[in-house]
DNA sequence: TTATTATAGTTGTATATACAACCAAATCAG
DNA sequence: CTGATTTGGTTGTATATACAACTATAATAA
């Protein structure tokens, strides 16, 4: 059994140190901003993301959507679901393929011009809050993951 | 109407640039570093983070909870819903008061003992995924937002 | 003192997330 | 070729998150 000096000593460093507590953090902060920005269009900022990808990717396989934005196949699932369901996004089975694909539609890209505004002021105070330096760390780390995934 | 060239560097620009989009990477990644080492014990971080909170602050207010941890109160009030549900606390109702308390029970502070050394694997192995410098920067980050919220 | 406003907390609804179990199609091994 | 395994995708369940609307209590102003 630890000292009860110890044992204070370790919980304390979890509260003082724990990545994953702070990381968090400032990601909840970090996509209220995006999120109340967006809001009067009636889209999160993570439906957008989606959407920018699929724009750029063209008619995406829905597999690769997942490697690409890290996101597990049954979030994806239910995240294009919604998206379908709303009119910005198609998704074209083609016969006898087992695997989807992805399409945007002209409500997604009218969308997509409609918001690129908000999203800049929203990257302005993301940018406040984070700091020059450290907004520059953080989108090379998570660059980095991603260049680093493409490599593979 | 914005020109066809030009719209397209627009929503590049939100592909290649979104903080938002970065940090929530970084969040899932993080995050599942954490929840899959502490998944042997039927918990997650952000569990292990509250209860940690409650056991050094000793019996909260649960606002205070909300406003030191920067959680919306209806977030919380449902987490913590959560967690009383499996007994690692205990919600104080004071006669008279309307105000709630916390308190951490004795499960919560054995399963704290407990996880410490799952907690610091996952320390480690975020530390790497995010390097010595990027994990400095984004403490540093949240930790100067906690302090400037103390200061109020 | 009463009327108004602010505050603490809950509940409804919706999104985002992940694991596990599952199904069906595809690929691979014997 | 057939049986085993891998792969693409869905569905069940649970957690985390936030906004809006609500209730009830506390505090404050008229």
């Amino acid at each position: 059994m630890k000292r009860t000096g110890e044992r204070l000593s370790l919980i304390r460093s979890m509260s003082q140190q724990c990545i994953a507590v702070r990381i968090r953090l400032l990601s909840r902060m970090v996509t209220n901003i995006y999120d109340s920005a967006l809001s009067p269009f009636g889209v999160k900022l993570n439906q957008i993301s989606i959407l920018v990808f699929v724009h750029l990717a063209g008619d995406v396989g829905y597999d690769s959507l997942c490697r690409q934005l890290k996101m597990e196949k049954s979030t994806a699932s239910r995240n294009i679901e919604r998206m379908k369901k709303k009119g910005w996004l198609d998704i074209v089975s083609v016969k006898e393929e087992r695997r989807k694909f992805l399409k945007i539609t002209p409500a997604g890209e009218f969308l997509l011009g409609k918001v690129h505004g908000v999203w800049e002021d929203a990257q302005k105070k993301a940018l406040n809050l984070l700091g020059e330096e450290g907004t520059e760390v953080l989108c090379g780390i998570a660059n980095g993951i991603w260049k680093k995934d493409k490599e593979l």
